[in-house]
DNA sequence: TTGAAAGCGCTAACAC
DNA sequence: GTGTTAGCGCTTTCAA
């Protein structure tokens, strides 16, 4: 399994040609019968594998693809990184996966490793801090595959894979409204991010269609999407020291979510009695939290395979491709007692 | 950026030898002052880097490691993955990343793919099927790199990663016990793994020391870690139907113990009056729960990165390596509500 | 139907 | 100090 046998090896053994070898193992039609048997029986024997990388260099493609997100501690991620190797697995990529940890710089420095590396196609998901797309638009405008996920770059036209977050967003705030919620507070991932904006304008439609008033102090961004454990918690303070203080908190990141609850906690807030919680996660175990905890989940292993199956279908595509698709998936609302409507006080 | 301008492109532009570019390039001694700042102010101006695999057909190498985990998705590996990565790329090495799903044959398979594919050295945790070591006994007797990380082979010397999960069996146990729990049980992963063995064997050692008998029937292996959550609740409801119902339950495997307390959360089970809880997982989100879980949590991100340090050593040494080191960390015991005993009942 | 040879990008042994 | 060349493993013309 482990002995490198090359082409030349079985070419010596069987007194042929390496070509011929090539040919017979490659199936090639301009070969005798016999030969071919031969070969392809000694190679079996043998247990002869192609040397990838010999390959790679002949092709000019490497058969892997980069990926870039924040973290792969994450329950998003994590999930959507095993819907990825699932595809690239089956269709013969290596999947190489680097992390941002919500820096453009490091963004910016993984591409470009990503590229030296030369592989094949990226698929990517922005960190929050990242404005600058201008490494993506060049790279792009060359031809090259790239496909977003989640986090995708509003103004590059190529495929894009997320859920609906404006419907996400929108239903989990008209499910707080319904529930009797008048002051629901809004924190969501750095402003730009797309899904952010998107979040917020569901949230922000929900508000408008049951008649409750926009208010800018009701709405915080977290620039590093919940890295930094103090600025959100600076932010909760500052939420709760409101005159008016809100009375529901619809959380609109993974990580975000999940600190949230620990700030909250740690400062002795009730949940729901003195602040109703929901948000967007990923993780498994919500159900579990105290009280079980409202969240939209996303289908991250799927939008994983989605966006990696559009990837390799780019990568192999005979033509260059010029009908992008960005698809929306569903997200999933699940109503638990994080967000009840308790009239004590 | 992308372009993909080769040695030839700069010789021939400043009129040079292939030779003599790729001697400027690495450093080489054996070259003019002059003609070495014309390359180098060249290569830097159009952006030139090496093409990676032309290197590795040259040099045989791929400067990728494979890595072996039974699924991504899941507190401890996701956070050895983080470590592995940020290791791997300091260093230059591409980390391949395969899931087992807990399966041998799927192990089996990607072992195989993995070292067709040239990896330079593989990081492995082993599957809970996985009994037959001979593909990694063949591969380590041929000098291959290999480091086991968690999940380490049983009698292959090489690198090995782990906690000491005698220790932090046994301190969750004797915790138990002097909380006043008397009828603890057992809830392990697959008897293959050396790490399910391991914190068996502390667990009996905490019963011993206070004269606690070790049950048969408290005693329980999950062979597939979790991934059946079928096989957890048939096994859950085992140890609630025994005429002596334990009063505590200590889980030794991420998975497993969110399995255990969404089982007891769907059955109706109070924790800790019903049954009290302790369980192995690197959940950030153990405090949150209903009630806080007492964990024993593994330096994953630690482990990952040392293991994926001794792998890049191995793969760099000159000399064959015969010293192979057994490196066993500190788990951290975390003692929550979920273990506190309550008279109520 | 088969073989010889070039070439993918790079390094290094060997000339000069 | 610099150029020439072979070779890593493979595919693919071009000849035979």
């Amino acid at each position: 399994m482990f002995e490198t046998y090359t082409i030349k090896d079985i070419a010596k053994a069987l007194g042929l040609s390496t070509s011929t070898v090539s040919r017979a193992l490659n199936g090639s039609h301009e070969i005798g019968a016999e030969t071919k048997r031969l070969v392809l029986e000694y190679a079996e024997k043998i247990n002869y594998r192609p040397n990838p990388i010999a390959l790679s260099l002949k092709e000019q493609r490497s058969h892997s693809i980069g990926v870039v997100v924040c973290e792969v501690a994450n329950n998003y991620f994590s999930q959507a990184i095993n819907g990825i190797e699932s595809i690239a697995y089956d269709r013969g990529y290596h999947v190489i996966i680097t992390q941002t940890h919500e820096s453009f710089d490091r963004e910016k420095a993984n591409v470009e490793h990503l590229i030296s590396r030369h592989v094949d196609g990226l698929l990517v998901s922005l960190s929050a801090e990242t404005t600058d797309l201008a490494q993506y638009k060049y790279l792009h405008n060359k031809g090259f595959p790239i496909v977003f996920f989640d986090r995708v770059a509003p103004d590059i036209t190529t495929h894009k894979v997320t859920v609906d977050n404006y419907k996400g967003s929108f239903d989990a705030t008209e499910m707080l409204i319904n529930k009797g919620f008048k002051r629901i507070a809004h924190l969501t991932n750095s402003y730009n991010l797309l899904i952010s904006q998107d979040r917020l304008k569901g949230y922000q439609a929900a508000l408008e269609k049951h008649g409750l008033p926009f208010r800018e102090d009701y709405m915080k961004h977290c620039n590093h999407g919940g890295m930094n454990h103090d600025e959100v918690e600076v932010i909760i303070k500052e939420l709760l020291d409101l005159p008016e203080r809100p009375d529901a908190l619809f959380v609109t990141a993974d990580r975000l979510t999940i600190n949230c609850l620990q700030i909250l906690k740690k400062l002795g807030m009730r949940v729901p009695e003195d602040i109703a919680i929901a948000g967007f996660t990923n993780s498994d175990s919500a159900e579990l939290f105290d009280p079980p905890l409202t969240t939209v989940r996303q289908p991250a292993f799927q939008i994983g395979q989605i966006a990696t199956e559009r990837l390799i279908n780019l990568i192999e595509s005979k033509y260059p491709v010029t009908e992008f698709i960005t698809e929306q998936l569903d997200t999933e609302l699940l109503v638990r007692s994080s967000s009840d409507k308790l009239s004590a006080k």
